[in-house]
DNA sequence: GGAACGCTGTATCTTATGTTACGTATTTTG
DNA sequence: CAAAATACGTAACATAAGATACAGCGTTCC
């Protein structure tokens, strides 16, 4: 069975004349990159003419060169998507554990991996400056998620608010937010109309979003101000929250933090209680 | 210093009008793929229009499409070829973010590690066996995890109940419980009385209890007929509960695989409805 | 509340990319 | 060795890509 496309081409190459084999083996030589370059390029890199790309890429099978890149992009989305955990404890592999864990691991490193200290920085510190209010909201699945959040935020500081219980209950808060507010939204697919919808109505009365969602991005990250792209994959019937719910614990810290730095009353208020 | 062009996305991102942010989101969201499809294609999966992606990257200083694409490519091709640099992104290393996540990967590795497939098997069979009623609870920080965890046992089988509210409100749902039943108690340092008094008293009446606690055990553990021990040092002012967190989702994933492999009906009727 | 500014999308244009046709060179085969 | 078949490159073509001009709209700031 033959499943990338270097195979294919590897599988072939016996059967290639010398112009297309010497493309073969530049695209190989630094692979996938030759191939997602333009045509001219890639014949000035393998040093024959145009028509003999065009002939190769026909002879692996493909319509035209788009459809070659394509296929080599799509290979390679896929290959950044999963880097296959090759660092993992080896005392933990061989059991049906493992490749759950093994692939939510990755999710958390992919997820940062997107994610730099300035984002995170500058989203920590607009819910650290108290201009306004907080809400918070989640979809079915993530409402705990927007519960976790709320619970930590609520403590360091005041007018943080989760939007719980029925659509008609929150969409009456709306009246309570404007422009000073933010709104913190967790909404992975399959994204929820309801939570769409007040998004939009949030957002046209001025209230900064910020949108915790799945790589694929839900409809809300057109009003958002913010939007944090978690991986979800992993080998189970659900998608999974967890690279979402590190990155909401490391928002906690950062604001914590931030907080403590600027000497904020409350906390020293909250050290003395305890 | 800037080296990638997603710091340098990151960097300027802040200072962007709404359309251009949405492209920066979009390409961030699965980098650098996007970047490296026409324009069109980028337009659409950001939802934008072309003028806007072009005005996006003549922003990020490229003096056209292609000079940008370019960029992203030698970006890539200097990433495959040192996988190593890739398993963290540069930007992030050294910065306050990279010791958070560190910290939470060891504590999900230590966690798995202590964790035998055969102990998770278990109480995955435990949990999938549809003797009696399952319920839920969490303390003050972890009753999200309970709650993430009801949300998606309660679409696979009957009778699983999350306990929310006041204390005396669970107190009194005690009653509906008997030997064939399941109580999942979330519980980390500082250990809620209230937690364990409940816990006791459904010890008491024969309820089998599984425990999410951290390394040091909730004295609910005492009671407990499985004890699940995560890991939750971290460099912040909180504890951590991610390790929890996967441990759920594994065991969220196991219960629906048995429950699948078991042929339920209720699954098949799930499919259905579909 | 009005005016200036800036952002965004539609429509048009231009560029350059992929494609094809054809003639020459090279190899293969009888 | 000759003839056929195949491979390859040059050059012209059509298409689709990126770029630009402009008008409408929303936002902000007097």
């Amino acid at each position: 069975m033959i499943s990338s496309i270097a195979e294919l081409i590897s599988d072939r190459i016996g059967a290639m004349p010398a112009g297309e084999r010497r493309a073969a083996q530049t695209l190989i030589a630094n692979y996938p990159l030759t191939g997602l370059k333009t045509v001219a390029e890639f014949s000035a890199a393998a040093g024959v003419s145009s028509p003999t790309i065009l002939r190769f890429v026909a002879r692996l099978g493909f319509q035209n060169y788009p459809e070659f890149q394509s296929a080599l992009q799509d290979e390679l989305a896929a290959q950044l998507q999963s880097p296959a955990s090759r660092t993992l404890n080896p005392g933990s592999a061989g059991g049906a554990v493992s490749p759950m864990l093994e692939a939510t691991l990755d999710n958390m490193r992919e997820t940062f991996r997107h994610l730099t200290d300035k984002q995170l920085a500058d989203i920590a510190a607009r819910l650290a400056e108290r201009r306004g209010k907080t809400f918070l909201i989640g979809g079915r699945f993530t409402d705990p998620l927007a519960r976790y959040m709320a619970a930590h935020l609520a403590i360091i500081q005041p007018d943080v608010y989760h939007l719980a219980g029925q659509e008609s209950i929150w969409r009456d808060r709306l009246i309570d937010m404007g422009k000073r507010d933010v709104l913190v939204i967790f909404d992975i697919r399959r994204y929820q109309e309801s939570l769409v919808r007040f998004a939009e109505k949030a957002h046209h009365r001025g209230v900064q979003i910020i949108l915790f969602t799945d790589q694929w991005l839900s409809p809300i990250a057109r009003f958002a101000r913010h939007v944090i792209a978690g991986r979800t994959a992993v080998p189970s019937a659900w998608d999974s929250s967890a690279a979402l719910f590190v990155v909401a614990e490391t928002l906690i810290g950062a604001v914590t933090r931030q907080l403590e730095a600027a000497g904020a009353k409350r906390i020293r208020d909250l050290e003395s209680l305890r």
